[in-house]
DNA sequence: GCCGTTAACTTACCATTGATAAGTTACCGA
DNA sequence: TCGGTAACTTATCAATGGTAAGTTAACGGC
């Protein structure tokens, strides 16, 4: 084995052990798609960081989409919990929906680079692309259902305000939808187009998040 | 040469004629990209499609990449001339706004691949999905700066129609980011998740098109 | 202690990719 | 007719994702 290589962490594994050099895989992975994103990241180069020969990652992977996936599953969860916390500690409707704004809003910026692998798809294959938009229908049990959730969970929140008797200008869906194509358009700009001179950060969130509310919430 | 090739165009050209040859190779090169996308498209597949060998395409475009930039400027440039023409038959401020909206909207739903190549870079290498997002102060003779001429266009509309006395609540420049943010993650989202049951697909663009003139647009 | 099973891993290899080097063909003007 | 060169080909490159087939070593049973 090369001695050399970035993170080698040791000789061969002992029976039953496997599944920690899986992990060492999906760390060496993330770190490699993270800094330089999936396309350039080869299997060699992600080989060589876990100090193992290239081959040897096809013991715990079918292919590299799949190491793409399991750090998507991962990743989604960051977010869903912090959606079950707010859905558990809010219950003003209003202030629900804005906080889940505000929380993937801040998801989104706070972790750049994840979100771009994992709800963006720059740089990644279609199939995989595809999997952060997965129907809730799809089989739950397989990779890649994460994105689903999030915002089904969008949608529950919109619906129990319109039952607690929030009125709302389009069924809670349509609600729902539109408040997600408008705050993820906000986090893919700034995240895509990091370097663009954009008028105030906080302001796009912020003011996103007010058009967005105002105009989907009934204001008698 | 190959006789069976699916778009052959017969021999070598005379000279003089290479400019002929360069617009087959686009032409290939685009049927290709629309119908396979950009990674699975290889230099052989369109060379064959043309009728050539694969190298030929070498003396006509430096790499794969500017072949893609060349067509990107082609398709923005369909977008600038319609923009540009309700500029000249639009003058009442608002209407501008929301025919531009309307005209980014159809623009993208009638050319769901090409938008889907250059607005949103899917599957295209991280160099060229950049220069869908260039900066106006980027040099204009190089190819992919009509991104920032469209937004441009936005943000000149938005400007003049407070200078002609609109009252906004956010800075023009703000606003226009915005406007482009929701726009775009309307169009984005029906394009990339097309078999998505979407609640209504006309009221995701008349609805977010309202909910955006409403948010910036002072309603006194 | 040693031996068979098999998890964990390696070496050698494959077809395909984008791209280059170097040579060949044929058109055109002088 | 002949030199220059635009237009094009064949042969080849290194790098890629992935596979086949063999090797090493840990463990349980005897």
């Amino acid at each position: 084995m090369n001695a050399f290589s970035t993170a080698a962490t040791g000789g061969r594994k002992k029976r039953g052990e496997g599944h920690t050099r899986r992990e060492e895989i999906l760390q060496a992975a993330k770190e490699l798609f993270l800094e330089q994103g999936y396309e350039a990241t080869t299997i060699r180069r992600i080989a060589d960081r876990v100090g193992v020969s290239a081959p040897a990652l096809y013991l715990y992977f079918p292919d590299k989409e799949q190491m793409m996936l399991a750090l998507c599953d991962q990743t989604f969860g960051y977010l869903i919990e912090r959606i079950a916390e707010i859905e558990s500690t809010v219950s003003e409707p209003r202030e629900r929906i804005r906080r889940f704004g505000e929380a993937y809003l801040k998801f989104g910026l706070a972790h750049p680079d994840e979100y771009k692998l994992i709800f963006l798809g720059t740089n990644i294959p279609e199939s995989i692309r595809k999997l952060g938009h997965r129907m809730p229908t799809d089989d739950p049990t397989r990779p890649g259902i994460g994105g689903a959730i999030v915002f089904q969970r969008l949608v529950g929140i919109l619906a129990e305000a319109e039952a607690s008797g929030l009125k709302l200008n389009y069924p809670a869906d349509t609600c729902a939808e539109l408040c997600w194509m408008a705050m993820h358009g906000v986090v893919a700009a700034l995240i895509l187009k990091a370097d663009f001179p954009w008028s105030n950060r906080d302001l796009l969130g912020t003011g996103m998040l007010d058009i967005v509310m105002k105009g989907i919430i009934r204001t008698d």
